[in-house]
DNA sequence: GCCGTCCTTGAAACTTGTTCCAGATTAACG
DNA sequence: CGTTAATCTGGAACAAGTTTCAAGGACGGC
């Protein structure tokens, strides 16, 4: 459908010169986002900062949702990395995610208006926008479970909860960006839903 | 505490006509989001079914988003009353806030597009909404407040409990109407979030 | 009843996301 | 190369949220 940069399936390969178009967009994005955050990434003005024409921006991301959640993705994709590179020291799975999503919160907070961007037309996405909103959704689980440090297929017990730190997660940036919570509220929130998280089991298979 | 629907403080009353008005233009809203969902109220067919003009319409309700936010508060309030005539009857305060939201639930369940619509302009809002956004947020504090049964002035720990629930309340929401979680999803994470509600303290004041 | 003020109306204009199209460019293949 | 299909471009056009404005109506104070 979309088209994809890592995903070599389902996908034809894109040229090198379609590669850097791609790329091209994504960043005018990120800047214009930085500027000016959701409202100042206007359709037109991406495609004049990229060199592309309009017709073909809507050809690699058929809505501004996809393109913001796109690059919602392509920074997820960097936490991870950062976060395999050093990741938490906490001793109980719990801690270690309160890392995790603490020094991601950190990093956010670094460029408040491209975190509003992002995070509002990833919660505004329908089912249009399905695929890419799922990747990202996948993207965040896996963040969490790498910090959980967990080895085998998780339970669904676990998954539930783990639904549920990025519920608190998600919905506390949200309250955070629209006012409503300061951020050491969202520090806190963090802290107390990932008091859920169960504690390394001590007979269990572990790291 | 909650400013009631009409709240007397800092607005001038309105006309007796213009409580009409208001009152025409919410429930034009609620039948147009009930057929089509979000994309389905649309600020001129809002006008026309309520009988005003557009410019009236927005001197009322500033943006769509307010619009939708101010439903979805009518809606709360509904429902908090609602609870408060048939309260949820659980031993333990983290059964009844799971009964109180499980009810919400099945309750927006019934009518998908119109929860989509104040859900999506619920997490849409920016500041500009900040007004309407904090009422609507105050009441689901208050509701599950309720639920919890406590009385004196809660605790900040319990405060943080309360909005991580809020939280995954939200985005669970959100999860639910984007297709990204099932309904059981939903209720199953409602469950597991209202582990963290601390039990009641034989000890302290009670029901 | 009269007057000044605020409210409502109808309609046009403006903004920005999205779609469409005809012609130029590029890539793939023989 | 030459051909053919796909892609890109520039630009117009459309859709829906929002703004603006002049003229008529309602309301409260006198």
């Amino acid at each position: 459908m979309t088209a994809r940069p890592d995903s070599p399936s389902s996908a034809p390969p894109l040229t090198e010169r379609q590669e850097a178009r791609r790329r091209r967009i994504l960043d005018a994005t990120v800047e214009l986002a930085r500027r000016g955050g959701f409202g100042a990434v206007q359709m037109r003005e991406v495609a004049d900062s990229a060199d592309v024409a309009l017709g073909t921006l809507y050809r690699y991301f058929p809505s501004k949702i996809h393109l913001l959640v796109a690059v919602l993705r392509d920074r997820l994709e960097g936490l991870r990395e950062t976060l395999h590179e050093r990741p938490p020291g906490g001793r109980e799975p719990g801690a270690r995610v309160v890392e995790a999503l603490t020094r991601a919160f950190r990093a956010l907070r670094e460029e408040p208006r491209l975190t509003e961007a992002m995070v509002r037309a990833f919660t505004f996405a329908d089912r249009s926008a399905g695929a890419e909103v799922e990747a990202v959704s996948r993207l965040t689980t896996a963040i969490v479970l790498d910090a959980v440090g967990r080895q085998g297929p998780p339970p669904p017990e676990l998954l539930s909860v783990v639904r549920v730190v990025e519920h608190t997660w998600h919905s506390a940036l949200i309250g955070w960006l629209s006012g409503r919570c300061s951020g050491e509220q969202v520090y806190g929130d963090i802290k107390t839903v990932c008091e859920l998280i169960p504690a390394e089991t001590p007979g269990g298979a572990h790291r």
